[in-house]
RNA sequence: GGGAGUUUAGCUCAGCUGGUUCAGAGCAUCUGCCUUACAAGCAGAGGGUCGGGGGUUCGAAUCCCUCAACUCCCA
């Protein structure tokens, strides 16, 4: 039989997720025997595909919840999407547009029918994509923002909230796209630096006709909508303003002039014009000083009745005009060329114009404090945890949620506006209008009732996600059902610190808001993906790898691994396909384990004995490493559990354990040593298995027969017991030896085929004869014996013991000198600073004794290798 | 403009409340090996004034101040 010395992934990854999904292994039902854990995913976008982004975090949370089930653990991972409001409806919108259908000419049942069938043909691609990756979610639970059941969890959130008086309607200010006519996000607005014109423009104050202000601005169209001028109260040149109020330019309308440190005494003239209406700052500081809105431009950008000139002109045509106009008055000082930035729609390219609208809003001073409380307590533990600081300085400054969103796709508002002026919030149109006739005593028909055309900001639904994927009706009934109780609060939740506002605090204030109860305990934050520049790994720079393609070119456990190698938390990862190409390599190289522990010939004859301190040894170190990895996973720091692992398997099982063990060519191997090394190759494929779960369940059946029930993946997590960390030391300093001896042969150019005599001068023998057969086979020594120092022989110091390897005439003996003198000078170095150290009565008097014992052995252990360095330089001559 | 964070080897990062020969790991690099499990490998080696400056201390990568560079968040 021969197995192939390189791995082959493709086709095992097919079969064991099919076995698993068969057998149902992922999925898990309430079990009030059994401890829960749970992580519910990030719902990805609806119609998004996979990237690498999703790719390491996905990885982490499959590599907690193998590790969880393992542990024996009722590991329950549930699965979703969102419906992603903004970004689906864009995408829906650029299809139709393809296809010469413009959103505009249709109703929003039209539109909405579009877009379900977008979802339905690509919604999803992505989970089975996440399947390639090996994510063990229970797929049953598939759930998506938009399911009946979680539309109306979000809908009765809102009617509750209204009730309670947390949710009001408001002003706020959008970005306004007067050519597309929608509002849109911040997102969709990109800034554009464009060359304009800075008009200064002469305010007469009143009562005083001579006198005048100059204010500089770029868009002289607006100051129709002027309410207000604003100085700084630290301004000298205005002093003499303050109190005083000045007349608008041609349409001669009296305003205050008001003081505000906000105002930037260097730039323009120092006098700002206050217009709430057409620009944020100026909004926020009308609302500061109670300043009327005066809004002159229609939705289309031309100006209206209030504007009282030039009525209907569309603004950068008034712009001109009005210049002129303030020209011809005598009112306009100069003109000088600007470069500004304004933000233009990403889809009409026109410019964007701020615009007050009405909104829906969240109160948030109270809903928010016991989650500002609970992460402040530790209740819920950031990973790492210095995102704490960003928490509590995001929450200690939240403002009103603004809920409401102009677009179709999502959940619409289920606010209804009477003909009376008013307006009722239920969750179906037939309540409103009964809850509407009995509030104002009316006699309205359905008819009478208009719905918010308005959808509900995409996180007001994902804010309940790990509430609404096990109850839906939690939100109305205040009673958990059987599946809430059991798997909340679930534990661990991954996502990326970019959403630790939008999304996570708010998963965390609803939980406090419905349940009581905190809904995760531990919020693992990963990092970005970046590219070698260091750029975000995106689709639209095109500069991410197909992470479908990189599965299919190195491995699902290769990918897995490789993203996790240089990725602690809440750190970047700059992605290189090194990365992935090691994590490749290391699947490769526990198959090549694998192959040669295979090919062995057992020969039940044999005495083993030998091999019985290797064994002795290697369970030592597997449980060193084992409590390494623990405290690594219980610490969230995945990367290193990795390390750790890959640590094992490489260096100590591969390079040290095998090598030790491992019969002469093509002779047998006896019965105890292989089962045992069988054995030990089992555990090594219980660590691997959370990271590499496709090659470790192969190579675990490859092992022997095993029924379903046996699969590793239901596997037990190997028990953690204490170790005896002197063989591990021993074995340590015997690994020293052998390296140093074959560095020896190396620097002598000798082939390790060359056999030397090793003799060793040391207190404790007994570190070397327990691994006499080790020793000798590793370094390939002729003879090892135990004595004083012998003659023309090569010699080195570990840890005071010291050792000679004779080399009859080739020694070079003041190669040698050299190097022993430069060890000596060294050493000698490294002892006067010690005794520096302990000869300053400050330091003697003022370290603790620990310290201090470490002190005086360092100057034992430096005095005896001086000792040892000089003897052999004497021999030498 | 306000806030948070980062800076240790060529790259990515460890280094807990100052004190083990504390300056580390993986990758990369260099040298030598096709030694029948693995060249996707084996055996070795080199490489850092711990961002700059100052301070506290017997002792600083670690604590404090300051400067610089970079990143992110909010408006």
């Amino acid at each position: 039989m021969s197995i192939a010395s390189k791995y082959e992934p493709a086709a095992a990854e097919a079969k064991w997720y099919a076995y698993w999904m068969e057998h149902k292994l992922f999925s898990s039902s309430v079990d009030p025997n059994k401890e829960p854990y749970t992580i519910v995913i990030p719902p990805p976008n609806v119609t998004g595909v996979l990237h690498m982004g999703h790719m390491l975090n996905n990885t982490i949370q499959d590599v907690l919840i193998r590790r969880a089930r393992m542990q024996g653990k009722n590991a329950c991972w549930v699965p979703g999407t969102d419906h992603a409001s903004i970004a689906t409806e864009t995408k829906v919108v650029q299809l139709l547009k393809e296809q010469g259908i413009d959103k505009k000419d249709l109703t929003r049942e039209e539109f909405l029918t579009h877009a379900w069938d977008w979802k339905e043909k690509y919604g999803g691609i992505i989970l089975e994509q996440l399947k390639k990756l090996g994510a063990s979610c229970d797929w049953d639970r598939t759930a998506f923002t938009m399911d009946p059941g979680l539309s109306n969890a979000v809908l009765s959130v809102f009617v509750d909230l209204h009730q309670k008086g947390k949710i009001y309607r408001g002003i706020r200010m959008v970005n306004w796209d007067p050519k597309g006519q929608t509002a849109l996000s911040d997102d969709e607005v990109i800034m554009k630096e464009v060359a304009s014109k800075l008009y200064y423009i002469n305010y007469a104050i009143e009562g005083s006709p001579n006198e005048f202000l100059t204010i500089a601005t770029t868009r002289p169209e607006t100051i129709m909508a002027d309410v207000a001028i604003c100085i700084n109260p630290d301004d000298k040149r205005f002093t003499h303003l303050k109190g005083k109020r000045a007349i608008i330019p041609l349409i001669n309308r009296s305003i205050p002039i008001i003081e505000d440190s906000y105002v930037d005494m260097e730039f323009g003239t120092g006098c700002l014009k206050v217009t709430p209406a057409h620009d944020l700052n100026d909004y926020e500081l009308g609302l500061k000083h109670k300043l009327e809105v005066i809004d002159i431009l229609n939705d289309d950008g031309t100006l209206n009745a209030k504007a009282q000139l030039l009525v209907g002109e569309d603004r950068f045509v008034a712009r001109k005009k009005i210049g002129k106009l303030l020209d011809e008055a005598g009112q306009l000082q100069k003109v000088d060329e600007y470069r500004s930035n304004v933000g233009h729609s990403e889809r009409s390219d026109a410019v964007i114009e701020p615009k007050l609208s009405m909104q829906w809003f969240l109160k948030m001073d109270e809903i928010t404090q016991p989650a500002f409380k609970s992460v402040m307590d530790d209740v819920i533990q950031l990973h790492p945890p210095k995102f704490k600081n960003m928490y509590r300085v995001w929450m200690e400054n939240v403002r009103d949620w603004c809920i409401s969103r102009q677009l179709w796709w999502g959940h619409r508002i289920p606010a209804y506006y009477l003909p009376n002026g008013e307006y009722v919030v239920a969750k179906t149109a037939e309540e409103a209008l009964a809850q509407a006739n009995a509030q104002f005593g009316t006699q309205y028909s359905l008819a009478d009732l208009r719905q918010d055309e308005d959808v509900l900001d995409t996180w007001f639904s994902s804010w309940l996600w790990p509430i609404s994927v096990f109850d839906t009706e939690v939100f109305t009934t205040g009673k958990p059902n059987k599946e809430l109780s059991y798997y909340y609060p679930t534990n661990d939740l991954v996502t990326a610190p970019e959403i630790l506002f939008f999304w996570v605090a708010r998963m965390i204030i609803a939980g406090y808001e419905y349940l009581g109860e905190k809904p995760f305990k531990n919020v693992y934050l990963t990092g970005i993906v970046r590219d070698k520049l260091g750029r975000k790994m995106s689709k639209s720079l095109g500069n991410s790898p197909d992470p479908l393609d990189l599965i299919a070119q190195y491995g699902a456990d290769g990918v897995r691994t490789g993203m996790l190698f240089s990725s602690p938390a809440g750190n970047d990862l700059p992605y290189d396909d090194k990365l992935v190409e090691q994590g490749r390599n290391f699947a490769n190289k526990i198959w090549n384990a694998f192959r040669l522990v295979k090919g062995w010939e057992i020969d039940p004859k044999l005495d083993g004995s030998a091999n019985a301190s290797s064994i002795e040894w290697f369970e030592q170190r597997f449980q060193q490493s084992l409590s390494e990895i623990n405290e690594h996973f219980d610490k969230f720091r995945i990367s290193d559990a990795l390390m750790a692992t890959y640590k094992l398997v490489w260096d100590d099982f591969c390079a040290w354990y095998l090598e030790m063990i491992k019969p002469a060519y093509q002779q047998p191997i006896d019965q105890v040593t292989y089962d045992k090394t069988l054995g030990l190759f089992e555990d090594i494929l219980k660590l691997l298995h959370p990271f590499m779960p496709f090659i470790s369940e192969e190579l675990w059946h490859q092992i022997k027969e095993r029924t379903v029930e046996e699969s590793l993946i239901l596997a037990s997590w190997p028990e953690s017991k204490p170790f005896d960390s002197q063989i591990t030391a021993d074995a340590a300093q015997v690994f020293e030896v052998v390296s140093q001896i074959r560095n020896l042969r190396a620097s002598k150019g000798m082939s390790p085929k060359e056999a030397l005599a090793l003799s060793i001068r040391t207190q404790n023998p007994g570190v070397y004869t327990q691994f006499e057969s080790v020793l000798v086979k590793l370094a390939n020594l002729s003879s090892l014996q135990f004595g004083e120092q012998v003659e023309q022989a090569m010699s080195f110091v570990i840890k005071g013991d010291e050792y000679f390897v004779p080399m009859g005439g080739s020694i070079d003996v003041e190669a040698e000198k050299a190097n022993l003198l430069k060890e000596l000078e060294y050493t000698q170095g490294f002892l006067a600073g010690v005794l520096k150290k302990l000869s300053n009565e400050r330091f003697v008097a003022g370290a603790p004794a620990q310290v201090l014992d470490m002190e005086r052995k360092k100057q034992a252990d430096a005095e005896a290798k001086i000792k040892a360095l000089e003897a052999s330089l004497a021999q030498l001559g």
